[in-house]
DNA sequence: CGGTTTGTTGAAAACACTCAAGTACCGTGG
DNA sequence: CCACGGTACTTGAGTGTTTTCAACAAACCG
């Protein structure tokens, strides 16, 4: 790591081909991107029926993203409601460290003071639809909504406990335990949103961007899946992961589900 | 770091021998303590005349705390006024995670929304003094000392930053870059609240402290420190770090100083 | 002064990275 | 249809970094 080093062409950065092709097979219309939102949102914190129809009312035509494409701050607020992308720094020689992971029903730019976060790099990771969320920083500064507030304040909340796993996993665990543990928080909030099976989920990342999110080597990231598969602990076919033995993984990698209610402000 | 663990005590985490000494050798009283907090805030955003008076009101017997004296959560709002301590996570099996420094200036327990960072464990690394700042929640909603409401922000706003800084600095660089780039954020934090003497200042750490912070094992973390004693980049002595070639350090850990105006709101 | 913590050093092993080459897969254009 | 180019994935070998273990020295504490 200290000599030679991986210019990261963002170029380079290109979706995975599973996620390319999913993205092409049905068509993603704007009522399916309000499903996936208001089931996340409602996740953290039940909305009132006001809510929902405001969300309804930001309608406008779904804002539509390449793979690979920075979106470049300051951001306008949104929401992305298909797709991954990922918010990410660069050291000057091009190493990259991925900062954390955006997913469907995750909003970007909505946070009300200007954080140190919102001001990171953000690139699409594959293919994106987002919603555009100007009215939003109105409606809630305007006392209406108070329980969509509440949801996007826990889901900031949320945001700043991944930040801190993240924190650990990148100091403190192995390759092996940081793969699992990555794994378990995607599924987790992919949850969330209402687009897992079981445990079985999917996955549009390459072995690049999991290095870059775990700090580690893509070869050795490719090492580490490979022993995860001989073990049974995973499956991964096609972009999509299937979680074998949960209860395992979650032991090897310390992994505790966050419980947004603990955040209640 | 698989096999064998170190079992943190955290009976373990005890202070500097140079910190203790220095924190025996003079009284440290309220004065000097609000004068350190009133130098951290107004480097943040200038306090009116009204900040400093309500600031000098906290008043109360300053709080003394031991080194390795964790302070359990619900933090009490309160400002740190003299000695070091830190935000920590620990794995199931011992392994410590040392989230962020909370250096002298620094507020505890005051964000205003419950986040996840302020519930994370603290313990106090070396002999600590604080104020209580219990009254300035209540003095911040009603409106009054906008501008200490600013500082706050913008402090909150800076330790958001250093997290997403040691998240960087975890997952893609080196050992001794790590350790620059920690000594960099340091040295300039303290700076802040005029603890620093040019680029001489105070470092109460023992090398455990250090590893758990970097990431790092204690033997790795005193090895990388000798070659950079070796190399004339710093000196270490009687807990006082002098960095000798402060921009030489800077590039090598890609280290840039935060703009607190940045995060304006 | 003896006990404790911290800092230092050496040797061996574990872990992760680089380099390099090759494979599989997909989309494109001839 | 196939050859081609591109990207991602895989594998092996060698290297370098980092950790572990163990022992010892130095500094501090009461």
């Amino acid at each position: 790591m200290e000599t030679a080093l991986r210019p990261t062409k963002l170029a380079e950065i290109t979706p995975h081909r599973a996620a390319q092709r999913s993205s092409r097979v049905r068509a993603f219309g704007l009522a399916e991107g309000l499903q996936i939102l208001s089931r996340r949102l409602n996740a953290l914190t039940p909305l009132s029926p006001q809510d929902e129809a405001f969300l309804r009312g930001l309608g406008g035509p779904l804002e539509i993203q390449p793979a690979a494409r920075e979106l470049s701050p300051p951001q306008e607020p949104r929401f992305l409601v298909a797709g991954w992308a990922c918010r990410f720094r660069l050291l000057s020689d091009g190493r990259r460290q991925i900062i954390g992971f955006l997913l469907p029903g995750d909003a970007l730019g909505l946070s009300e003071t200007a954080r140190p976060l919102e001001s990171c790099r953000v690139t699409t990771l594959t293919h994106c639809r987002a919603l555009s969320a100007g009215p939003v920083p109105n409606a809630i500064r305007e006392k209406q909504h108070t329980q969509l507030a509440r949801a996007l304040r826990l889901a900031n909340a949320l945001d700043e406990s991944f930040l801190l796993d993240h924190i650990v996993r990148l100091g403190r665990q192995t390759a092996n335990e940081r793969l699992c543990h990555l794994l378990l928080e995607l599924r987790w909030r992919l949850a969330q949103a209402g687009l897992t099976q079981g445990w079985h989920f999917p996955l549009p990342l390459t072995q690049e961007m999991l290095a870059d999110a775990t700090g580690l080597s893509i070869v050795h990231v490719n090492r580490t899946l490979q022993q995860m598969r001989r073990e049974k602990l995973i499956e991964l076919r096609h972009g999509m992961v299937h979680l074998l033995q949960p209860d395992l993984l979650a032991e090897i990698a310390d992994f505790h589900a966050p419980d947004p209610g603990q955040w209640a402000a």
